[in-house]
DNA sequence: AAACAGACGGAACACGTTTTCCTAAAGACC
DNA sequence: GGTCTTTAGGAAAACGTGTTCCGTCTGTTT
């Protein structure tokens, strides 16, 4: 027992103010039991006036619960990461549950301390979510776990994905109605799963339409300036359907240096809606939202069953929205 | 008490294992008390054994701490409060502290909930940070605050800011050191206390090299486009100075469409040093780096000392760091 | 008036750990 | 050999809450 803390009023001193014991404080201030409305309206008044708030340790020790999830990030400065911690955040602390940030930096040894330092915490459960959308090695712990982003390796675990393969879909689909019939794809490396699921993605609904083979380079702006070059020497394209916004935008401000117009000789779409890329291109991108604060409710709603008492769900799939801008639609 | 969750080994079965009593096995774990060195290590075969960690909320209870502290942020989107974050997160992760994430999107409801869910955790501090400079009302709770990035009105409270007169100063002097003597300003709405501090420093630093007043806009790419269509027409310019990077990306990309060099005809400064624009830019730019991390760093430190008992410490400002690169030096 | 039911509230224990005493055994000293 | 000190370990209380069980008191019924 170290320094006493700051000292705040407990529970005996409401029932000793309100002059009842502590077990009729307790519920009074939790509408259980059978007292008499005055009693209870008494009680009120003493926590009221003492400024009472019941201590969670206590409470936690208790109840059996801790009321606390844990969030394990690999990295926490993702732009994928926040907002999935963002929509996790929103639909626990609806439910009275608090998040503890867990940022693992990649690095396994980082990581397995976060993990005793949940379990010891006893957490009511852990959400684990990654930077890639490549499946990841489950973790072992005694309490439920869901994924998010980055799927278990284990069918049973419950994972929440986003649907990649569907969002490249509705991407070539829009091109397609637009009447664009000489589609390219640039995208990020063949290495990255996202990559290759919406490049398959796209050649699958673009078919006839594709020209040559799905463009695999970096995640960057310099890329997609170079993949025009590249794609102006091999032929002509009406759309150019991006991997990322960030590609779209470099493939933009190439075809505009080049004098090529943007949608009126060349449509572009990119893909995730990150703002700072999707907005401040010029001209502003359609593109794929990946709807990642949706997902992260949706892995926090979940992980709240499985904490009540639900089985496991498998991997679940959420769709995408396409957001059509001005870089396909024209001013 | 509701339905036990996971069953986890307590300490009395490691005692029970071990032969002894509970107090023992406790000791033992923890190493105090007065025991002979083969009955500790009796009781830590035993605790391996059954894979026993010790629950944090009956430490918390019996500790008088809850080895917590909270985070409470305005946004925790902004690209300001997630460095912050990581930073505060990493110094006191090695403290074997938690970090509880409390987004509160700026709607004062929201914050005062979160301000009751925290106390009644009993956290051992709390950090306030917010998504501008301007100073905050401070929190009223029974537990150390410190205020990171955005300090609290009452100069007494502990806050942590970082130096943007010294970081504006930095940029303008590194620019006259390379020779430039007719330096424009383009920066954030007047309305900003960071542009107007900013403003305040390059005009000061400047001296006669400064043309023109500070040029008040958006903090957008188009503002700093729109800007260099203004300083074009007003005179000739050697050096423009920005008030964040996204203005000096504008800067940058409007110069080259004009035809003008940079840096050889106008060298260009940034403010902020965030990746995505000062390294995508065209040229990469010269530009303060803020550290972030390093002040979360030190936030987190600060709370833990005033944790430990220390005095609060007022206004605490941070260097920032001038990141030279082709947009002042060229290739 | 006696028996009974129901309302009300308190005593005690549980949750899991740490810590403060306290006791018994073993050794040291005269 | 008796007293004193040291060592090793245990019993009990503390942290703050929720809940179970039980006793009392009031009012109703026969």
């Amino acid at each position: 027992m170290a320094s006493r803390g700051p000292v705040v009023p407990r529970i005996t001193d409401v029932a000793a103010l309100a002059g009842v014991s502590t077990s009729t404080a307790s519920k009074a201030l939790n509408d259980t039991g059978q007292l008499r409305e005055e009693t209870r309206e008494r009680v009120r008044r003493a926590a009221e006036q003492l400024g009472f708030t019941p201590d969670g340790r206590g409470r936690a020790l208790s109840s059996g619960r801790s009321y606390t999830v844990g969030l394990i990030t690999t990295d926490s400065s993702g732009r994928f990461s926040i907002p999935i911690m963002q929509g996790a955040e929103d639909a626990l602390s609806a439910g009275e549950m608090a998040l503890v940030l867990c940022d693992t930096r990649d690095d396994a040894l980082r990581e397995s301390h976060y993990l005793r330092s949940l379990v010891a915490r006893r957490v009511d459960g852990i959400i684990v979510t990654g930077r890639r959308t490549e499946p990841r090695a489950p973790i072992d712990v005694p309490m439920p776990v869901v994924y998010a982003f980055s799927p278990s390796t284990d069918p049973a675990d419950t994972s929440v994905v986003m649907d990649e393969y569907g969002g490249a879909t509705s991407a070539v689909r829009h091109l397609l109605s637009l009447g664009r019939r000489r589609i390219a794809h640039v995208t990020g490396p063949a290495t990255h799963r996202s990559a290759v699921v919406r490049a398959a993605a796209t050649a699958a609904a673009a078919g006839d339409a594709l020209i040559g083979e799905p463009l695999h380079g970096e995640w960057s702006e310099r890329w997609g300036r170079h993949a025009v070059d590249v794609l102006v020497r091999t032929g002509d394209v009406d759309a150019i359907s991006c991997g990322s916004d960030q590609i779209a935008r470099g493939v933009c401000d190439r075809l505009r240096e080049l004098g090529r117009a943007v949608p009126d000789d060349v449509a572009v779409t990119g893909f995730d809606n990150w703002s700072v890329m999707a907005l401040a291109s010029r001209p502003p991108l359609t593109t794929v939202d990946l709807r990642l604060e949706e997902l992260g409710r949706r892995t926090a709603r979940l992980l709240l069953e499985m904490i009540g008492g639900a089985a496991p769900s498998g991997v679940v799939s959420l769709p995408t929205e396409l957001v059509p801008r001005e870089s396909t639609l024209g001013t």
